[in-house]
DNA sequence: GATGAATGAGGTTTCATTCAT
DNA sequence: TATGAATGAAACCTCATTCAT
């Protein structure tokens, strides 16, 4: 309103937001190859070659989306949040959020299993990406470790196949949810399906955590 | 007359064999937009026509695949076996041989997620995929119930969250090995690390179910 | 006729001829950013899609085009025949046959300035092209040698500039006769001025080499 | 107000020249068709805007080339001066300032080769451009007359046939140097090979004119 | 059954150019 | 005067598919 006679369709930074956008549902939902650039700007209704202007070209579109997604990521996780939590429920916690991410950022699911396709090339060359788990890791051995101190976790446990546990549980569930819900005869997406699903995965995590082996 | 039909149609089944193994390839690797019907025949060094000829079309050629591809899941899970074996014997012999499955027949994975991709509307047109996991799920019902039973397993355990777990904790770590490898640092693709994998998932599900939660 | 129903429309190699020849034409009138692929396959009166099935593309196309060029070049320039002819004979008929491979093969022309645009970069590919003039140059180091021996010609006269002479004067005569047509208020393209021409280029080349400057 | 505006006026020209001098060498350097706008203005670092603004256009861009291209190549020949010497000395004084031309110049070669193959249709329309070669012509002819009359020329050479050898001696030794120098495997543009080249010229101009044949 | 020739649809990309400020 | 935003046309090229032998 107040900045003048700014049309909308001459903003470049909402135009171009607009296309990421859209970039990044198209990719998420067809994967590269099957996205289509023209299918980018028709959802974003914007001619096609300001696509080409401001990412040059398809994989540039792709790359700034992946940077995006990794963008959310990296801000949805609050790792000092849980640092000084009791450990059982720092665990829930991360173990919630993570799914908690996955549902409310969809696109990430069908992004990543994109970018697995072409062997990750693409986030390769990316310095901010390699680095962006760190801090996370360091909370998760953290609680492992002050878990175990206290009695409440067994040892041993390896932080980095537990992180890949934590993210596997919600991530398979919703990525394959169309041949699972098919040769398992349920809607996966139900939202009280959904709910079940979040509760089990918070028990396979801790009493896996918990539970300690007769010697 | 008759000894070279014959001769035809072997090599006629073994040009067809030929196609849809290297189809189960490429559409693994690529996806089905990625795939292309002349990398596929070109894989198998047969005229781009035979495609047609066998299997008209790319969709056809993908829907064989899918069906192959289920066919091998199938014989490959020996549902019969688990269940007399001890409970606890049992779900450990259905984790490992779950996991095997995904590394001894890898393009599963990527055949999975190009069928998710497209809402699995290729498989859902299948009689036989539908039911394929009905005795496998039994079998599980029957291990959880006779190892609650004797006290082994915890109540209450819900067998298809189950199910999913035992597939996730392999799927993912397969699927997404080049993101995970490179924000891990690790290299998830060497035969020791897989082997780690596998012990950790035998106990991520055996303690799982053989915890039992204060109250 | 004889060879059964062979349709002129399904012989690959008149197409593939077919397809090289409108491309000659195309980049010599065009050059290669002006020439259109779609040009070319119009031109011969055949489907685009086959222009990148024979050639691979537009570079090619072009360098099919070259090489072809270079042999027709080659194949004209009959070295042999003069070696044995009379110093001033052979000059003259060098210089004649010279000029009339310009003119028998105009497309040569704006082929050869299309590849100089590029820095030659194509036919430094051809180890052919790269020896294609040896046996001419050493016809002429030949005739040199015997016409300063004779006292008909003088000595001293570096071959290699006497080769590009003798292909400049009907060169840039026909090259630019549009520019020089204009400026010089004559059509140059008549085929009378041509003939003169030739005559023009005969004088310039032999009197050069009969003239003995004093001292 | 009288110096803003000539400040103004001052750097519109300076762009306009600006951008003049690096379309001349885009399309030099790449023909008409080859040379992209955007090219021309990031060489003169200035927006594509104003090559619009001040030229209307690609192709009025290539005439104001052309236009500036044959006022350096008019006012380069010093027709009067030549008209008072001695006729052998004028000659080889017009041979090498026309070869000098094209060395100080060298982006006249590529604009007049872009001009042919449209033929010539730019500078047709330019009344200034077909009139500029006529000076020098008649220089050209008086030199013949006083150098036969002398008898230091043949007579009965045709002017025009020996303005085209006097430009096509040099113009296709460096239009064509790169096809040249890779079948006659040598460095047409080193200085030293440039040298020789103009001396070879001065003697095939010279001695042609000079040369009486028996009779 | 098998193959080479040919085609049509559509995708990515480039580029000259105009619009709006 | 100068600039960034936006557009339309058309170019190159890919690829699934059909045709004809």
């Amino acid at each position: 309103m107040q900045r003048s006679g700014q049309k909308q369709t001459r903003n470049a930074e909402l135009t171009k937001a607009k296309i990421l956008e859209c970039a990044t549902r198209e990719f998420s939902q067809k994967g590269f190859a099957g996205a289509r650039v023209s299918g980018i700007t028709k959802r974003a209704g914007v001619n096609i070659n300001l696509a080409y202007h401001y990412f040059s070209g398809k994989e540039g579109l792709f790359i700034a989306v992946m940077e995006r997604a990794y963008k959310i990521i990296r801000s949805h996780h609050n790792d000092t949040e849980i640092r000084g939590l009791d450990p059982i429920e720092a665990m829930e916690k991360l173990v919630r959020s993570t799914f908690q991410l996955f549902l409310k950022h969809p696109e990430i699911i069908g992004l990543l299993n994109a970018e697995n396709l072409h062997g990750a090339s693409h986030i390769k060359k990316s310095k901010e990406i390699e680095t962006l788990y760190h801090p996370l890791l360091e909370a998760i051995e953290g609680i492992l470790e002050r878990g175990a101190k206290e009695g409440k976790f067994r040892s041993n446990v390896n932080p980095v196949d537990l992180f890949i546990s934590i993210n596997a549980e919600g991530y398979m569930f919703l990525s394959n949810c169309h041949t699972l819900g098919f040769v398992l005869n349920e809607n996966l997406l139900d939202p009280d399906r959904i709910r079940q699903r979040e509760e089990h995965i918070v028990k396979v995590i801790l009493y896996f955590l918990q539970f300690h082996p007769p010697r």
